[in-house]
DNA sequence: AGCATATTGTACACACGCTGTACAAAGTCC
DNA sequence: GGACTTTGTACAGCGTGTGTACAATATGCT
């Protein structure tokens, strides 16, 4: 039941009804790839004439293709039609505290390039180095149709509309505009996100592997930070200033350890790798400083290492570990009490032990959610794919192909 | 950038449009009445020709009816169109711990009868009582349209679907079927909703009189609980069980008091009537069972009281509604940091001594909000008319009449 | 080979809805 | 009374989904 905005809608004109309906084979033919037209028209539950000339008018458009002759028991053999994602292609950045990350690929996600490289921090310096080396990929790797954009996808808080980003303390980065340089540094269009949700945004309307993919659900990211993406209804919650769902600061104690974002008690400070290492170590989080905080980050001993201590019989290791898993499901019990969500999916260093940490995560999550289904919210570990923030950031280019038109 | 569940769409047909369109009408004419075919026309962007067919339409489905002629320095004197609100009625019910309210109010809010009893809390005989009630009321009250439904509100989590209260700790009830013996009862319609999202519904789809109702924003009501309603891109959000928007029972420190719904540290616990008065009075919150927390609720004395004292005078009345209202600022930092709303409504009795609280929630608030514009989201506080909850009651059947048409 | 059957993909008449133009109705100003 | 303005309706035109018909293609059986 959703309230029609008076002060800015879009009333329908003849041709909304097929801009609609386009789009909705555009998705359907995504999902269930190879198809023929006759089982379009079934799956939209529309005539067959109808499925024809969308699926011309998505060809005319370069969108999908026909592809080979596909099989059948009887009759006519199909057409089947496919996305037209191959040549379609986006650049995608990861910037992250140790490391940059660049990619060249494909709509559906397919690398045909990646660099890494240590991480300039200060602003004229990035944009320069950054437009230099996309320009170049863009001349070795780019079709005859280009690079159609860039996406980057950065640990802090975006302003997705004006391309700023707000406030990124793992870099140091405060009200820094970055989209505009960019776009103009490299001659394309530019889109900036939080990482987190752009790797929400990527399982959102990119992912079709898995079937019955929910329109609402959470994702977390937990590694140096800890990243949160809404999906609510089947879109990514913004908020009104596009920083909403900022789950990773909101306190479990208030007089918790300290943050990096400067406040105390927050999820993050429970849960991220430097808060389990720091578990292990005996560091004393209250009293450190932020700028210190960011400091313990450049050590050689990671998560990673934590957990193969922990199977290799160190029990404070193990300890470490599982108070962290205990604290990550109490925070995720605040997730399925504000949004209920279908499911979470959780990614980072640490779901590498979800056999060691499974059951301190389920029986957090249990302790605080008001419901018992709520504590039984389904937990999908890990990521299947490779670099996920850079699928993220693939996918603030590749997605609006596919998102539903505004309507009312 | 939403994306179209494949799972469950609606494809466009070629009545789609119309639908959409008389839709935006009705919206358009319900915020701006009195207002003329031409004027609904230049405000929709369409031609007078679409305008005159739609709001033939809307009269011939009784919505809405031409009034007289209004006044205009040139030309043809327009007639007005009204939204027909006067002869729909609805029967609002609002089960609290101490009382149940019953009203009939027509479909914009206005009341024509209301009654107060206490409240039976056993489950037959409420729906026996409640039934004989509304059929009374309705013989006395109703007009020759009838009564359109019947519209709860009760303090607890309940499945809007099913019609379900899951768990109302201040009734004693979990998992109670409600609507569907109630409708028998009544031989109505009936449609359940927690007290706190019904408010929001309220204020959402049936408030007229600001211009200006933002399409995201929260409502949060503070009383013997915490309700709150969440509203993103002008729908209720209200997640895969209908159980979304539980920010009451997020933590604001793991340890802390002991709170209705069995956990400890809820921010419900911080700052609802009974934990104020606990400051004040120094009862221990930590060692009282939940069901001693109730028998508490019983007192005569009660928060209105503690703001007269305050007035008065009283430091230590003083100290304990501002304790309170720092905690409630702290608590809508989170609320900020995740939903991001363009502002929060504010509701309850605390609210009566906004001039002494305002600076306490206001920077409680900043302190934990991660961006300074996110520490300055405007809080509007008391709600204009009487009985929220009852509003919000019948907004429940009212509301659906103004809607946006589920497309794609 | 020939026919029945089944499925795919296209064509066409038709109904519905928005667009733009024209015009009658109604009222003000000079 | 005539020029002008605004409201409300009528109508032809075009876009789009609906339902039916039919050609194209392939299998199975006689």
């Amino acid at each position: 039941m959703r309230k029609i905005n008076t002060r800015d809608f879009r009333v329908a004109t003849r041709s909304t009804s097929r801009e609609i309906n386009r789009r909705i084979a555009l998705n359907v033919i995504h999902e269930h790839q190879p198809i023929s037209r006759a089982e379009l028209a079934r799956r939209m539950k529309v005539t067959r004439g109808v499925a024809g000339v969308l699926v011309q008018e998505l060809i005319d458009q370069d969108l999908i293709y026909e592809g080979a002759t596909g099989e059948a028991a009887f009759g006519r053999k199909p057409t089947l039609l496919h996305i037209k994602s191959h040549d379609r292609l986006a650049v995608a950045v990861d910037i992250r505290f140790s490391k940059t990350y660049v990619m060249v690929c494909d709509f559906s996600g397919r690398q045909l390039a990646v660099e890494a490289y240590d991480t300039i921090f200060s602003m004229p310096e990035l944009v320069r180095d950054l437009g230099q080396r996309i320009r170049r990929l863009a001349k070795a790797h780019g079709t005859k149709a280009g690079i159609e954009g860039v996406g980057v996808a950065v640990p802090g808080m975006v302003d997705q509309s004006t391309g700023r980003v707000l406030n990124a303390p793992a870099l140091g980065w405060r009200d820094v505009e970055l989209r505009k340089p960019l776009a103009v540094a490299t001659g394309l269009p530019v889109e900036i996100e939080n990482s987190g949700r752009a790797c929400t945004l990527a399982l959102l309307l990119l992912e079709r592997s898995e079937a019955a993919r929910p329109q609402n659900f959470v994702y977390v990211g937990v590694s140096d930070g800890v990243g949160v993406g809404v999906v609510v209804n089947g879109e990514l919650l913004r908020g009104a200033d596009h920083i909403a769902g900022e789950f990773a600061h909101v306190p479990l104690d208030l007089e918790g350890p300290r943050c990096m974002c400067g406040a105390t008690g927050c999820w993050e400070a429970y849960i991220s790798n430097l808060a389990t290492l720091s578990r292990y170590f005996g560091w004393n989080l209250y009293k450190l400083s932020p700028n210190k905080l960011n400091s313990r980050k450049n050590g050689s001993f990671t998560v990673p290492d934590l957990i193969t201590r922990a199977r290799q019989g160190d029990a404070k290791a193990l300890a470490a570990i599982q108070a962290t898993a205990r604290f990550l499901g109490l925070g995720l019990a605040t997730i399925v009490n504000v949004i209920n969500p279908e499911c979470i999916y959780l990614d980072g260093e640490i779901t590498a032990a979800w056999d060691l940490i499974s059951k301190d995560v389920v029986d957090g999550l249990a302790e605080r959610a008001l419901t018992h289904k709520g504590g039984r919210t389904p937990i999908k570990v890990g990521s299947t794919q490779e670099y996920p923030r850079l699928r993220g950031a693939a996918a603030l280019i590749a997605a609006p192909t596919f998102a539903a038109p505004r309507v009312a």
